[in-house]
DNA sequence: TATGAATGAGTATTCATTCAT
DNA sequence: CATGAATGAATACTCATTCAT
């Protein structure tokens, strides 16, 4: 069944493209049109893919909420100090700075989007969190719980600083406040 | 005579009322028919009120730039020490709390649509973060600069908190992540 | 009653003014407001005189009817030759060229409006044709009665020369092909 | 493989039905729902072929300019006496009376639409006159320009007497009065 | 009377979706 | 599988008409 995985494959490959086309113009603005000619493809082929518009929408969330962030830190190295590991978190988030700003973009999309959705899907971004802190918190076994949230939620905020044009051509500013958290965090 | 009507008054009232309906909905997900039924009114007096649905967001942005929530800041009383008026100023954010959740949808279906504005316009939202930041370095003197931005970063973060669907019923969690920014400045 | 004798006299007043505003821009493109605006008064004022829009196209069809540019003929002064009547008439036309134009872009106008009316209202215009018919047969009893037709359809001819921007600023065409008919007719 | 569409001559197929259409009901008072319904499409498929509601009517005018009057007139066979000549121009313009007819009420609705066009657009229709006077001063050379003008001026207003409700059930009236042009003329 | 604010049915236009090729 | 022409419901917006003042 070689034709079931390239189907499956080339699907992937389309929704990975598809991120920055809703982060950019969000779910509601962008056409079927418009996106299937950011995907070099035809609006045919697109519907032969995913079932439809809110198709794509979803299997895009859930795609990107089993990468999750927190893969990333589990791959992790280790490193002693707590400032350390701090640092090498902070570097890998920025690193991947504009992936995590869309994605915040896709969840706001998605939770405007949810009154239309069952209980249970409007708790998924819950469960996405929930998965973040955990793995947050194996990797730093010396702050609470409370703290680690406080990690995230600095995360979060330092995302949306992009909507006051802040870090697009700032860096030096967005490494400028990751100091100032790991200076607050570790020597507390 | 005509039927006696403050235009101008009328119009900002429905203005006030259209902000709770663009953020849950988003500015591409409302019609002009629901917007009217929101509000109460037919869509002909909408546009009547209004140029069209654009200028009811444009001028919806600009309201809310005017009112600020800088201008809360400088209203809030003395106090003597660093922590007590991180307090207070705490304190008034969680009360207008879900104002500024509005309010952060708002910007982001602003950001989104900024594709088709001039370079004015897009800088537009950079100007509220800096006059938002600068009444907070006025009431916060022993704060450096990147320190005020760092507060307001984690104000930013927390608003983001109801695509986690925190906040919402856990206002302990929200009062609790406070506590340790307060904690953090005010200790360092 | 000067009152009834007062609001009869401002409708008509108002009337007049309706016809070049209606051929400029046609029934269909017109909005009440603007016409309205045209007559210096507001649309509720317009429809204090007036049963709607329908109700002003009507009324002025039927006003311009009615004043028919028969009635002129009817006043022409007497002449012997028929060249000499022909001079008259032709002039008389020509010094009141705009308003038949005006005229005609109505009857048009109303032709296009006439799959929603009667029978009998649909006729309306032949009855036109025919009392003009009428009163220039009789100012001019040596032409046959198509003869007569004849002079009708060459008048009709010149007004429709505006629309290819005729007559407008050259006068002096119109009295060339007015010659000419003349000519034809006195001469055969 | 797509469906196969000769995209540009079913444009054509479209347009040639839109006359017919536009001159009933004019330019302003046609819906583009009846509009597709009298075509047999839907109307995304109008919009499909055409960008809008003007420029169905834009394309249409200059179609038919392009097919022009004029170019049946180049076509005529020749004979010797003037007469004749005038006999095959007159039955060859009775027979497509109705398709110049529906030309005339187009002229008029793209007349009062010229008002939002520019200088150019708006002496279009000086270019149709012009060149069906060269035309058909080719065809007459004993005729001087004015005569040609004359002639084209009686069948202008020939043309108009569909107003009259002349015409559609008396093709006799009609036929009687081309020969009084043609007898006016011809024993000049 | 006269005004113009309010209404909502109706218009042009868009766009997700289908399906013949 | 892939295409893009066709569809028509839904959207932003207009405008004739009403009515409180």
């Amino acid at each position: 069944m070689p034709k079931i995985v390239d189907h499956n494959h080339y699907r992937q490959e389309l929704l990975s493209k598809c991120l920055t086309v809703f982060a950019k113009q969000g779910y509601g603005a962008i056409t079927m049109r418009q996106l299937a000619q950011e995907l070099e493809v035809s609006t045919g082929t697109l519907y032969h893919y995913f079932p439809n518009k809110e198709g794509i929408f979803t299997q895009l969330v859930q795609e990107l909420c089993e990468q999750g962030i927190a893969n990333f830190f589990a791959q992790a190295p280790a490193a002693e100090t707590l400032g350390e590991r701090l640092q090498l978190v902070m570097a890998f988030f920025l690193e991947s700075y504009q992936f995590y700003q869309q994605q915040i973009l896709l969840w706001v999309d998605f939770h405007q989007h949810s009154q239309h959705r069952t209980v249970g899907e409007q708790q998924f971004l819950r469960g996405v969190w929930q998965r973040t802190h955990d793995q947050l918190a194996t990797y730093f076994p010396e702050l609470s719980s409370s703290h680690v949230d406080f990690v995230l939620v600095f995360m979060d905020g330092l995302l949306l600083q992009f909507l006051y044009d802040h870090g697009k051509q700032e860096q030096d500013w967005v490494v400028q406040q990751t100091e100032i958290l790991i200076d607050l965090l570790a020597c507390s």
